[in-house]
DNA sequence: GACATCGATTAGACGTTGTCTAGACTTGGG
DNA sequence: CCCAAGTCTAGACAACGTCTAATCGATGTC
């Protein structure tokens, strides 16, 4: 509901080609925090002879555009977080699965107290396991 | 002063071979975060012959044994922390360095009151620029 | 000291992830 | 229809990390 994909892209600058979109479908509405190679698997489905180069190149864009964030913490390689909004992420150690927690969940004090560091962004990166509690 | 990282090593049951030696001096008292392949390149000037394999290996072992902590969240590669202390991360984005924030100088606030979370073990990330100010 | 055994090391093959390039294909404007 | 600009594909390439087979070395026994 709201805005399609074809107008984000195309609202950032971004022709919206065939394979652009089967990409940005994907990874815009996903919380999976998936790889590039899981976007490329997913959207092979779709678009069977998309090549690896694109997929590449259309997240590399995306995050250039800022529709997409890469994430540096996940257990084997980068992912990307369609979630642009500053929040947390939990890691869960028995699956590698990486979740957002909201901003709010939160306090971080004296971060403007640190000598000499400039600060633009930061975040909590917590490491355990998903209770059997609710959970978002 | 204090501990040699001979020592360390059979403390930790490490049987200190050359090699294992080379690394550990190198990696355990650098405060660079170094990736592997720095380490690589680090340790061949003393043992030129040492394999990839080996220094690899020996990175590997010495995080198992709790002497080493691996960093997820460096620009490009993992990297390896000396650290084994809780502490936070700033990552200077200008240069790519990482360096370590105390423990203390932070204060993270309600995170066991996350429902479903059960957190082990947590840090900061912060990214930014190193001012002029004194900085550690 | 010779020997057997077990652990450590080496070189290189291999797999995965990501980038780059040349050429082919699309698209839109005239 | 033609051209130019942009986009896509396949495959080569590079970086990072693991694995394996063979060699090397240290240790303990006789």
């Amino acid at each position: 509901m709201g805005t399609t994909a074809a107008e984000r892209l195309r609202r950032s600058g971004i022709q919206p080609s065939t394979q652009r979109l089967a990409v940005a479908e994907y990874v815009l509405e996903t919380d999976a925090h998936p790889s590039a190679e899981q976007v490329w698997d997913e959207v092979k489905a779709r678009v069977p002879t998309i090549s690896r180069a694109t997929v590449y190149n259309t997240l590399n864009l995306l995050v250039r555009k800022g529709l997409l964030r890469p994430l540096q913490l996940a257990e084997g390689r980068v992912g990307f977080d369609p979630n642009i909004e500053p929040h947390h992420h939990f890691i869960d150690e028995a699956t590698g699965l990486v979740h957002d927690v909201p901003w709010d969940a939160l306090e971080v004090r004296r971060v403007e107290a640190l000598r000499g560091l400039e600060v633009r962004e930061y975040q909590v990166i917590l490491r355990g396991r998903r209770g059997k509690a609710r959970a978002g």
